[in-house]
DNA sequence: ATACAGATTGCCT
DNA sequence: GGCAATCTGTATG
């Protein structure tokens, strides 16, 4: 499996100026803060506005999937198999359908409030790995659709300045039928909270 | 109008 | 390992 090093980049701006599959990468390691909660991200994908079967976009905009066509930074929140919700950070610009799935998280903060989402009997490992699981364990809904992640109550933030670069595993997607074979999946390779 | 598939998860055998 | 849960969009009649 192909390895990096996640890029060390220090504003969302600046992370949102990229491609997407650099994005992806960029990610890992960041902070997604909701509320008083705080989680370390270990594990992206990046899903393409060509080239992309699998991307929600592939068949252009939908009421679903309208988010995803927001300028840079903001949050596409989609529910899937009418069950689980997921959480991706919007990339392209404006009009553009690309978007960097959070698949996977390390709990820093808040614990005790994930737990009560995630329920009682749920190991530490298992709080926030998986896009479904994270969206559970953050209270994350449709609600976040659409919401910017720059600042507020939801937003990102970059690793501290002394926090060493992750080293990341490039590999092909989860879970997907279609455009299975391109490498847009990424995790740090040190990490225990990966899918 | 009905059928089916899907960027998942948890419970069942 | 199998399978149900149950929303959204697409394909088909």
């Amino acid at each position: 499996m192909p390895t990096t090093m996640a890029p060390r980049i220090r504003t969302l701006p600046e992370l949102l100026r990229r491609p997407t599959p650099e994005v992806a990468a960029a990610l890992v390691g960041w902070r997604l803060i909701h509320g008083a909660v705080v989680v370390r991200i270990v594990e992206t994908e990046a899903y393409l506005a060509q080239g992309d079967a699998a991307s929600h976009s592939a068949c252009g905009r939908t009421n679903r999937n309208a988010a995803m066509f927001l300028a840079p930074g903001h949050a596409y929140v989609y529910l899937i198999y009418g069950v689980h919700h997921c959480l991706n950070v919007v990339t392209a610009p404006e009009g553009v359908g690309e978007a960097v799935l959070l698949r996977a998280a390390e709990p820093l903060t808040g614990h005790s409030e994930l737990v009560l989402r995630r329920g009682a009997g749920v190991r530490e490992r298992d709080l926030c790995r998986g896009p479904g699981r994270l969206c559970q364990a953050l209270g994350l809904t449709r609600a976040h659709d659409g919401r910017a992640l720059f600042a507020g109550e939801l937003r990102l933030e970059p690793p501290p300045t002394d926090e060493p670069r992750a080293e990341l595993l490039i590999g092909p997607r989860v879970g997907i039928t279609k455009s299975a074979e391109l490498p847009l999946r990424f995790r740090a390779a040190r990490s225990r909270f990966t899918s």
